[in-house]
DNA sequence: TCATTACATCAGTATGTAATGATACGAGGA
DNA sequence: TCCTCGTATCATTACATACTGATGTAATGA
């Protein structure tokens, strides 16, 4: 996706939950929600590589969730609002109750997720 | 991602907000806000071709956002529990504060997205 | 200055995914 | 039964994206 001066709220919508939809950010994000973080912590944390790491992270703070700070020789990330903690709280309860059927839909080792997955 | 007996929370999360992360999903997601709708009307509020509607209501199904039901030779879709809409405002809010920045950070043309974007 | 550490970015590859147009399926009605 | 309408699925194409390994860069200290 393309941004420009006229994306319009639905674009910037999609692009902040973007952020959301990858293993490896969620990760990233669980880790900082206990605080901020170092990227070589992050790394520790995830048991992703660094070069992995520094992409998703670059990915994040384009989505607007993470802030990043440079510390002396180290740059210390953190959520950059407490409403992404919120976000992240409310879809674990959700996913409690609603993906317990996502889970139940899927268990079975489909093939492929054919499109759109 | 291949979602197997043994996949986690983490990505059953991942599963979840991807069902938000494209602009015409969540087109049509905000359509089912207002109440629920026959996939023909979807296809005419959000502008979308029918076979790519029910791609993507496959999607959503399938990251239990909404819920689907037949009625006659209609199938008449709604978002599966009031906590989708939660969330989608608790987007919004977190939008018009954290993504101003977004925005800012994005509204020249950028050439590529790089990676990740 | 050079070396080291911490992080970011690049190039390349493999896979995922959105969109389209064509086709198949399923429910009613004539 | 045949036809039509509403919806789902298939095959294809173009593009986006996650990941790796290599390289670049900025800060620190010897």
């Amino acid at each position: 996706m393309l941004i420009t001066p006229t994306t319009s709220a639905i674009d910037l919508q999609a692009k902040l939950f973007r952020g959301f939809s990858d293993p490896s950010r969620l990760k990233i994000l669980e880790a900082l929600r206990a605080g901020e973080l170092a990227v070589g912590n992050i790394v520790e944390q995830t048991g992703l590589s660094q070069s992995n790491v520094s992409n998703h992270l670059s990915c994040l703070r384009d989505c607007g969730l993470v802030a990043a700070e440079q510390r002396g020789k180290y740059v210390v990330y953190k959520l950059s609002d407490p409403r992404v903690d919120e976000l992240l709280t409310l879809a674990e309860i959700l996913l409690a109750d609603v993906a317990r059927g996502v889970y139940e839909c899927t268990r079975y080792d489909v093939p492929t997720e054919k499109n759109n997955g």
